[in-house]
DNA sequence: TGATTCCTATAAGCTGTGCTTATGGCACTA
DNA sequence: TAGTGCCATAAGCACAGCTTATAGGAATCA
């Protein structure tokens, strides 16, 4: 009822190679098997698209007006065929990549790195700066292709409900005391957390809080949350001044380390799993798997 | 090796409807038909094209690169597919046809005529003035994809000379003389062709020349020529002004009939075989065929 | 004038593509 | 918890669409 496209090229063969032997010939093909097809699409179209001549083929009016189409699909096919390539390689292609702060400022430009050593020149990795949930969010509106988030063991958090997503662990993130230097306990050695049973705390943002809280309640205690703030810079210039301890991750220390505080480890604290999510599937599109790959390759904590 | 269009169709289908399922049923298929065929589509670009979703399916980066060919070329088949129609049903389309000069005056005429009425309206007729070597001459070189020409029996003309066209009677045309109306013969009961053997005469061209003098020979004389001209207006002027006899076809004289001369029948005189040619298979091409069954259906003589 | 080589069409047969039906799993909704 | 979308997979079967083989016409050349 419609035109076969194949036939479409197969007559574009033809008419370009000059005969349908030569057709075949540029096909691959048999002459009879190219003869057959011809037929079929005449056949299709009810009326002839070549006259046969003893020295080759001849298209009619409407071989010509078919032919116009036929170029324009082979053509397209092509420039389909070789953009694709290019995705293939990941020489073209953008690949979105949402990441919280301080991964921004640490692991990724680490992970780009390993990512043009590794060839991956003309992919463009757009960088998008946002909180787990709202990468999640975006992830799941389709306005970034891959995800790097982090998430407690011990506190439900919204990547934690299963939506489906594929998770790539990215490492252990250990998180860290924070202390004025000028504490009493900052140069204490054998340091426990429920040392510090009777401080105020800085807080960061609602899993971060829960995640202090659980600690601290398995320490014995129930901390005094006096100050909130999601930014490491803004902790640790609180905890500089004695206002207050706190908890960082060591990516968030890494990113920036003030001088006017003291980090210090203690057994009873746990770190936060770093991850790379994208939606099912996507790990099989090159482009998403190479920066994978950069990002498996860059090591955490 | 390359991007097989169908598959390329069924991909465009599928990201249109948004779902396997429902490109499917708009191509009229099973669901696993349109899966298998996916799946062969994304495993020769060696990427998945879509991401399946439980409520559908949403195009990757390389998916709608490609959905952007897709869509040019299922355009250009259909738009193909829609000229093709046109062309076939005549509502489109140039035929050229080569004629000469006093069929053009009178049997092509009608013929376009009967054209019209017979539901030719879109289809274009390119009229070409060609004495029948020239007319063929076209029709070798493609400039024309039809031709009336006319060709005598006891003459050996180019057009006898199976050059692989097809051809289609279109009738006879008498031939019949021309005397000037004070000749003494113009007026006289049963005239023979014998009886004008010591005139003058006019001929035309060379095929008409050796058929008048083929005929005079039969009738036992040979004819006095001392007249040359294709014109058939110009014969008519030189034979009322009484300089000689002549013969002309009655194609031509219905084209133009001088009052200063007289026609005669002679039981002598043989007509001339009016043809339409074409190249071979161009028959059934239905711009050509209409315009030939147009010309089959005017009556000739 | 035959020999050769191009072209195309047709016949017959076999292979593998590409459908089908059947089934199962998963996600969302009521 | 059933119901209804979605997709993937398996198995089977038919026919599309190749192949080889053959024949005939037209052009070229010795």
């Amino acid at each position: 009822m419609a035109l076969d496209p194949r036939r479409v090229l197969i007559f574009h063969a033809v008419v370009t190679a000059g005969s349908i032997s030569a057709g075949a010939r540029a096909l691959g093909w048999t002459q009879p098997a190219v003869t057959q097809h011809i037929a079929a699409l005449e056949k299709s179209v009810g009326m002839p698209l070549i006259l046969r001549r003893p020295t080759g083929v001849v298209p009619t009016p409407a071989g010509h007006a078919l032919m116009a189409h036929a170029e324009a699909v082979a053509s397209h096919l092509d420039a389909a065929w070789q953009e694709l390539d290019e995705l293939r390689h990941c020489r073209a292609g953008t690949v979105r990549l949402a990441a919280f702060p301080s991964a921004l400022a640490t692991i990724i430009p680490h992970a780009m790195k390993i990512l043009n050593d590794q060839g991956g020149g003309g992919l463009h990795v757009r960088l998008i700066e946002a909180e787990p949930d709202d990468a999640l969010a975006s992830l799941r509106a389709d306005e970034v292709d891959l995800a790097v988030t982090f998430g407690y063991s011990d506190v439900e958090g919204v990547d934690d409900i299963d939506e489906g997503f594929e998770r790539v662990p990215l490492g252990v993130d250990p998180v860290l005391l924070v202390l004025p230097p000028t504490h009493p306990l900052a140069h204490q050695e054998d340091l426990h957390l429920g040392d510090l049973a009777d401080q105020e705390w800085v807080a960061g943002c609602p899993r971060c809080r829960e995640h202090l809280v659980g600690m601290a309640r398995r320490a014995g205690f129930e901390p005094r949350i006096s100050h909130e703030t999601d930014d490491y810079v803004v902790v640790q210039s609180i905890v500089s001044q004695g206002l207050a301890v706190s908890v960082l991750p060591k990516i968030a220390l890494s990113a920036y380390h003030s001088r006017s505080v003291v980090v210090r480890d203690a057994p009873e604290l746990t770190g936060r799993r770093v991850e790379a999510v994208y939606r099912p599937g996507a790990g099989r599109i090159p482009s998403v798997a190479l920066v994978l790959s950069a990002l498996r390759a860059t090591h955490i904590g």
